[in-house]
RNA sequence: GGCCGGGUGGCAGAGUGGUUAUGCAGAGGACUGCAAAUCCUUGUAUGUCGGUUCAAUUCCGAUCCCGGCCUCCA
């Protein structure tokens, strides 16, 4: 079975078959970077490393996931915290590598930043001016939604329901109130560019239609991003860059993950019921907030639980017990052929997570230590194609979380599991379960084989 | 109001026009000094009402409830 995603554009499932065989090109909306990132944020950037990997199997990838570093919410920002905006933005942007490397992402071919692309931008905007899609008035360029008769065909919003909307800003200047902004004008106090309609900045869209077509062409395979981007984000992308770049199709497929909730109500910033990435990071390793993550399907709404958690963690935790003793030949081993089918399959993570365990529980029943290790090396294969296993198994389980930094460390455990093990040899039974007991009090548990004592956090 | 998605066992969460995943938690058994891990067994799940059908959790319609978007949003 071949790749089949559902399209937005469409509303269906379709085969995904690049423009040019062999090679795909794809564009993910990165973050704004005035703060952490929150959990909500970042269930798309899992969902596309996986679609990444994925491909990557079969395709050379070119992998485009920008940084918004020049937006009013970081000049309110900076303004608050008195920092630099440059200063605001470099820390912010080290902050989202360190949490997207905690999540265990791959990193995207392409990293580009609005300000650095701001050249581009200008000529996009001319472009769409000169073309009759854009419009200039009291220093700001406006793009005309009247001008492209397909305005609305991504979100499926009709023009006669936008101008109905309560919540759109008629600025007067607004030759239209569905109009939005592809340039606006700043002044000593923002950040701006010198431009042919004074100094100022770019309007939240350009930068988007402006870089994919840097980085993948004015047609290229796969744009995603979350839900709650499909309009006005992606449907303004979409007016711009099939303006400037018309005829021609702009991204080929539109994917959208479902948004996270927290108590049946959207994670964001604006309602402050969200958990950043670094706060659920202390707590929890990286692998176990992917495992969540990718629990459920990625167009579901996902519902954010400390009891989900802890449920991915002992799920997790089965399946790193059946790797342990797994020597890793340096091999590149096999994926089971079912979670590739399943991923295949508009990337049903739920699904191929499913096949891991049945995979583990053939481990745990196999007869032979040689069909054991082969088991052992497709699980360990399957379960790198959704970014998990990232881990020796004994780091995972010696994994120390940074809120329970002073509970035991190693060393103590250790010396108490010898304990346990000379009270065990002296058969004075009950001094070795005190001790057991005070590990487990700690969250420590401990496993006696028949080669020694296995412990785990 | 318009557009869109969803309601599955104690919890999480897939597939499927008939045999009904998977994990977590629970119960019983095997194993163990006892545990743990593991294996085996176990639990009358598909919001409600109609329709189509030999057969519906799955298809169709209605209805109730929940959530998202409608110019801050991932």
């Amino acid at each position: 079975m071949a790749l089949h995603i559902y399209n937005t554009l469409h509303h269906k499932k379709e085969l995904i078959e690049p423009l040019k065989e062999g090679h795909f090109g794809m564009y993910v909306c990165g973050p704004t970077v005035y703060d952490r990132v929150h959990i909500g944020n970042a269930r798309p950037y899992v969902i596309f490393d996986i679609l990444y990997r994925l491909l990557k199997r079969s395709c050379k990838v070119l992998y485009v996931r920008n940084l918004t570093d020049v937006d009013d919410k970081i000049n309110k920002r900076a303004r608050e915290i008195g920092s630099s905006i440059h200063d605001l933005t470099v820390q912010t942007i080290g902050w989202f590598h360190e949490d997207m490397q905690a999540l265990g992402l791959l990193e995207p071919s392409h990293e580009p930043r609005a300000t650095q692309h701001v050249p581009e931008m200008i000529a996009m905007i001319q472009n769409l001016i000169d073309k009759g899609h854009a419009y200039t008035a009291e220093g700001h360029v406006l793009y005309s939604v009247d001008s492209l008769r397909e305005y609305g065909c991504l979100s499926r919003h009709n023009r006669d329901e936008l101008i109905a909307g309560a919540r759109v800003e008629i600025a007067p200047y607004k030759r239209d109130p569905a109009d939005f902004v592809l340039w606006k004008p700043s002044d000593s106090e923002t950040p701006g560019w010198k431009s042919p309609w004074g100094f100022g900045r770019p309007g939240w869209h350009i930068e988007c239609s402006a870089m994919s077509c840097r980085y993948l062409g004015p047609t290229f395979d796969l744009h995603g991003g979350g839900q709650d981007l499909v309009f006005p984000h992606h449907e303004n992308e979409l007016a711009q860059s099939t303006g400037a770049h018309g005829p021609h199709t702009f991204a080929r497929y539109w994917m959208h993950n479902g948004m996270l909730t927290v108590n049946g109500e959207k994670m964001s910033k604006s309602l402050g019921n969200f958990v950043t990435v670094r706060e659920a990071l202390q707590k929890f390793h990286g692998e176990t907030i992917r495992y969540i993550l990718i629990s459920s399907h990625y167009r579901q709404q996902l519902d954010w639980t400390d009891e989900g958690l802890s449920q991915s963690k002992s799920s997790l935790d089965r399946l790193y017990i059946c790797l342990r003793g797994l020597v890793d030949d340096g091999h590149e081993n096999a994926v089971d052929p079912k979670i590739l089918e399943a991923l295949e399959d508009d990337l049903n993570t739920p699904l191929a997570l499913s096949r891991l365990h049945e995979i583990a529980t053939s481990i745990n029943k196999a007869k032979s230590s040689k069909s054991r290790m082969q088991l052992m090396q497709i699980l360990k294969a399957s379960g790198q194609i959704l970014g998990l296993f990232g881990l020796a198994a004994e780091d995972w389980f010696t994994w120390r979380s940074a809120a329970a930094a002073d509970s035991l460390n190693d060393e103590d455990i250790k010396s108490l599991i010898a304990e346990r093990i000379q009270a065990r040899v002296n058969k004075d039974f009950s001094a070795a379960d005190l001790i057991r007991d005070k590990l487990l009090a700690q969250g420590i548990h401990l496993e006696d084989t028949p080669n020694g004592t296995l412990w785990r956090r």
